[in-house]
DNA sequence: ATACCATGAACAG
DNA sequence: TGTTCCTGGTATC
């Protein structure tokens, strides 16, 4: 499921496996299947993610957006020929290495330079694109916001690629209760919570899933580690200190989970007392 | 078979 | 603030 990191695996990915290949570009669901004509045996030349964005260009000059929203998803064929798509396949592009696939996507289009600019420019800094001054733009719209944290960074334009999962580790992670008015926050604690958003994220894009807390330091009532497989993506409890969770795996406290920026929020009022709040 | 839920965001009013 | 769109997995009858 995508926040910033999968995008930018993705992006990643995709040059990895089709990078400067001619493409076999089709819509099995048939929704892009114009489109998908026009980029039909051009060059995949070069791939670049912002925040949730996907930009992919093309010899010919075409150029892919894409937003996964909430459903969207990649899926990638290392063997040739790959198997057949399912019916709701938007976009699959057929290089000489592997097939991508695209399915779900809230967005799927072909833009030119201008919207492409457009889309980038209403984006915040993206903790995961080299950029020296975007923590201090991160700072600079929290410090000065009344909106509650848990809010802001939600807020694809104060920083562009965290979602649901890494507001509630990170501010964890940071002690930060999310209902604290941005502009309540130190400057320390600012900068502090722009660096464990742009490890949490980097590392997520090295694993290929989020996973915040080391299982190996959980409690198991057998003492024994899992074994085999990629802790942490197996289905079942998700591997976060309090997404998703009953008891905080820090204290085991009750977590708190409530609506905040239309989505669920998730909070350990023991490790993140809500301070400075009136109410 | 159906309902509901999920790591997102645009749009209406 | 509420509605809408995108898909698939799990839960519930």
């Amino acid at each position: 499921m995508p926040e910033g990191h999968t995008i930018h695996r993705a992006a990643q990915q995709s040059l990895l496996l089709a990078g400067g290949d001619v493409v076999v570009a089709s819509s099995p669901q048939g929704r892009f299947a114009a489109s998908a004509a026009r980029i039909d045996g051009a060059r995949l030349l070069r791939v670049d993610a912002w925040g949730k964005h996907l930009f992919t260009s093309f010899d010919g000059g075409e150029l892919l957006h894409v937003h996964l929203g909430l459903f969207g998803r990649f899926a990638t064929h290392e063997q040739l020929p790959p198997p057949s798509p399912t019916e709701s396949v938007r976009l699959r592009l057929v290089g000489s290495r592997a097939a991508l696939d695209l399915s779900g996507p809230t967005i799927c289009r072909l833009v030119d330079p201008a919207g492409r600019d457009g889309v980038v420019a209403r984006l915040g800094p993206d903790p995961l694109r080299r950029d020296p001054g975007g923590g201090e733009r991160f700072a600079t719209r929290v410090l000065a916001s009344r909106a509650p944290i848990g809010a802001l960074l939600m807020n694809q334009t104060v920083v562009a690629g965290v979602g649901n999962v890494y507001r509630a580790e990170a501010l964890f992670l940071e002690s930060l209760h999310p209902e604290r008015p941005g502009r309540t926050l130190s400057v320390e604690a600012t900068a502090a919570l722009w660096q464990r958003l742009v490890v949490l994220l980097r590392d997520g894009v090295r694993r290929g899933a989020i996973v915040t807390i080391d299982p190996a330091l959980v409690e198991r009532p057998s003492g024994a580690l899992r074994r085999g497989g990629a802790t942490g993506t197996r289905r079942g409890r998700p591997a976060t200190w309090v997404y998703g969770q009953q008891h905080c795996r820090r204290c085991a406290a009750p977590v708190r989970s409530w609506e905040l920026a239309g989505r669920r929020c998730y909070a350990c009022e023991v490790c993140q007392p809500p301070v400075g709040l009136t109410g």
